[in-house]
DNA sequence: ATAATGGTTGAAAACGTATACCCTTTGAAA
DNA sequence: TTTCAAAGGGTATACGTTTTCAACCATTAT
């Protein structure tokens, strides 16, 4: 591949007009400008982005650290992400690290040894300080989904404790007064949130949740139904069950419909995310809006911001609140 | 960011010996290096992967090209690609070209630009001619979802031809003897490719379809709204419906429902590609299955093969055949 | 005519790493 | 005792860029 030296060569000027042509800088007539552009055009020339990374320590690429992208919820992030970087002619490094302490620590590395300066990472298994410690080496270091309240400004989150409430106030607004929830497994914060603000709602209302009727699966279809079938079994009765997310959510009424009870009918179900499923199941998903896309383009300007030197304000955060959606999976009774 | 010259100054030795230590070369006393990683370990050394790329001219990280993130089969697409490079240590770094020839062509040439020797990309806007071209820039380059004869051993495709001929077989099976078809408006192989298939199928079968039964439009759930609705508009008879994919399909199926036509008891549906939704979506999809995951898979290790000085053999290909999966959105008439 | 100016260009150092090649020490074989 | 090989370690160069500084040339103002 040719490089810098070759172009110069064939072009009878030096290393520094020819990287001048390629940065458009300004001190380069612009007879020569044309003939060195017209070489390196046929000489097929590619400038080297290791090298400029090395001598500008600058890298032209943003980090982006998730756990699974065949996850909807990953994938829309990822998205939402990329959106930004190509308008910034920013290139993406991806490093997935699934929810586990080893692999979410190897991927924020990796992407440390490529000297990115911008990154935004889904962290959930680290914990705080490890990250702040991060923050403090990566200028353009933003999490999402995620909130520690020393680097507020660097946090893009979801008030989940409000979401959990919203939804149950509105189940309860519907007039149920047992609720059921199906919840995720994993000890990271956003199912404690959820449930807490769940909790919040029902005490208000005056109503109990006992303890039988929460259960506990992976954040899947699988998980739902499982969950499902378990909250049957016990015989406990409710009109209205309240899913971690929309995947569950999907589990649970397919298990519902499969032993003879009609949703929304005899039992409504709510989702939360709002990721494409939820438009297409049936009955269509009632669920919470988690503006997942829209809050990863925010992190991901807000990473390249910061990285460019730009220092993130005092005082600041990104708490994102979301919104009921609804539509047919929930009824009132 | 500490770096090698701190390590050896620190240490006491040379830079070479430092860089010794960090790959396990030879030539060094186990005290020594002992007593180099400890400082590494202290000083928070990280190798910089810039420098490295540059002198080694490997660059430790494979570049993928796809469309667009948030569509599940791309999300899969990547994911497949993530589960081997994970294994290989081997750093994503990802483009997005949203099947336009000015996008695609930046992307690639964006990761040239990093000097990426594997790539796997999926590239359906660019013309045969290019993509030949790049195969011989770049040792591990490996298309998918396309093929192209004169660089068959490069190409990880699946059969749509067959899997066209396979759907419409399947409806004809169950006693269809009205199909009518629902397309992909976009100019690109793939939906050519399946129609062709259905063609044969049908014609086979001493059918017809004629062309007032094919309606095209955009890949996705409101596409598969927008043409199922053209469909019942020219009050077309028909028994089974065959879409382009999976998206389609379930867009399709709502249009039915809506218009009370009852799926699959007056209307048999059938997708594309089996991806998540068509096990959510209700009745549960009958749709064909594109081992996208699988096929990823294969084809980042033959990039990192490639890549790692393997020839690839002359006349060997790697076509993948799509299979039916029955669910319940046919049924026998 | 001379000095000053401004626009072009080139030489060289630096970025952080890997490695080919050379030097030293040590112990054993001759 | 001499010779030699092996092991351990250092020196210097290269990778492909960017950028600072200085030099050059042709004008123009004095």
């Amino acid at each position: 591949m040719a490089t810098i030296k070759d172009i110069a060569q064939a072009a009878g000027v030096s290393l520094a007009t020819v990287s001048r042509v390629i940065n458009d800088g300004p001190k380069v007539g612009s007879d020569t400008r044309k003939r060195v552009k017209k070489i390196m055009e046929e000489m097929g020339y590619r400038p080297n982005a290791n090298a400029r990374a090395l001598v500008t320590k600058k890298s032209a690429s943003l980090g982006v650290v998730i756990a699974e992208l065949h996850d909807p919820f990953f994938a829309m992030l990822a998205h939402g992400v990329e959106s930004v970087t190509r308008k910034n002619n920013v290139q993406i490094l991806l490093s997935a690290g699934s929810i586990e302490k080893e692999t979410e620590l190897r991927a924020i590395e990796t992407l440390l040894e490529h000297r990115v300066e911008a990154m935004v990472v889904h962290s959930k298994a680290l914990d705080d300080k490890t990250l702040v410690e991060f923050s403090k080496q990566v200028p353009g270091f933003v999490l999402i989904n995620r909130y520690i309240p020393e680097i507020a400004n660097r946090c893009v989150w979801l008030d989940n404790v409000t979401g959990g409430r919203l939804m149950a106030e509105y189940a309860i607004n519907q007039g149920h007064e047992h609720v059921a929830v199906i919840s995720s497994q994993y000890r990271i914060d956003d199912p404690n949130q959820r449930l807490e603000g769940v909790r919040t709602a029902i005490k208000h209302a005056n109503l109990v949740l006992p303890e039988s009727m929460i259960e506990y699966a992976t954040p899947d279809q699988e998980g739902g139904e499982l969950a499902m079938q378990n909250l049957l079994a016990t015989g406990a009765k409710f009109t209205a069950v309240l899913a971690y997310n929309d995947a569950m959510a999907s589990g649970a009424m397919t298990m519902l419909q499969d032993h003879g009870i009609a949703v929304p009918e005899q039992v409504s179900v709510m989702g939360y995310d709002d990721v494409l499923l939820a438009k297409y199941c049936r009955p269509k998903l009632t669920t919470l809006r988690y503006p997942v896309e829209m809050m990863a383009s925010k992190a991901a300007e807000l990473a390249l911001k910061y990285a460019s030197g730009k220092k993130p304000e005092e005082g600041l955060t990104f708490k994102y609140t979301p919104t009921i959606i609804k539509r047919d999976s929930v009824v009132r009774v």
